[in-house]
DNA sequence: TCGACACATAAGCACGTACTTATGTGATTT
DNA sequence: AAATCACATAAGTACGTGCTTATGTGTCGA
């Protein structure tokens, strides 16, 4: 039940913020934080969740320890949604819709 | 935000379970409650969760409510996973279907 | 129409979670 | 070596969540 951790890890909208911006380009804890408010331990704790689910993964860089997204993680989700492959193909369109939303 | 929704959905492991279960075929919220040790109240509750998560979708048939599984919220998911596709790693052949599915 | 059934909602409680401030750890600079 | 910096951990707290029992709502059969 891996993907329960995983789940759990991005049902916080800060997390979810976190890995979004990682996504965008591996960065360090610090200038992670730069726009969102919140602490430094919060943060920590924040990266150390997203460790846990392997979403995410540190790389230390002198004392700075920079972060970026783990494939891992992602992975493991495509691998969850794979299972119900069956259902979603009737809503292929939908899906295009919804991409083509995001594309802009 | 409606991923965050979704994730939080499924971050309970009970309703992991149901949702799987639901995948397998579609029945009402007794059947469901079979073979779980859960009250029907809870039952009630968790689906109320994952049919706010557009997961699952509810339908009257008589005085039973026949449930099953919603593409919508799949769709979803995989919408949200497709923004990350840089990451995916290559050698992740189940969803190579899917993304093919998606590209078309 | 009355009772039984399937399910939803209400209210309360125990526990988990996300935050805070305070402090610890390890690396860099002077 | 001492000060500073980047980050992690500790401890406490407010709030959210999942469960329970009790009750409400709608449907069916006798």
């Amino acid at each position: 039940m891996i993907e329960n951790t995983i789940f759990k890890a991005l049902a916080d909208p800060t997390r979810c913020a976190i890995f979004e911006k990682l996504a965008a380009g591996s960065m360090n804890a610090s200038d992670l934080r730069a726009g969102m408010n919140i602490s430094q331990p919060a943060m920590s704790q924040h990266l150390a969740v997203l460790r846990g689910a392997k979403l995410v993964r540190e790389e230390r860089q002198g004392r700075f320890v920079n972060y970026e997204v783990d494939p891992d993680g992602l992975a493991l989700i495509a691998g969850w949604l794979a299972k119900y492959r069956a259902y979603w193909p009737a809503r292929v369109d939908a899906l295009k819709a919804l991409l083509k939303d995001m594309d802009q």
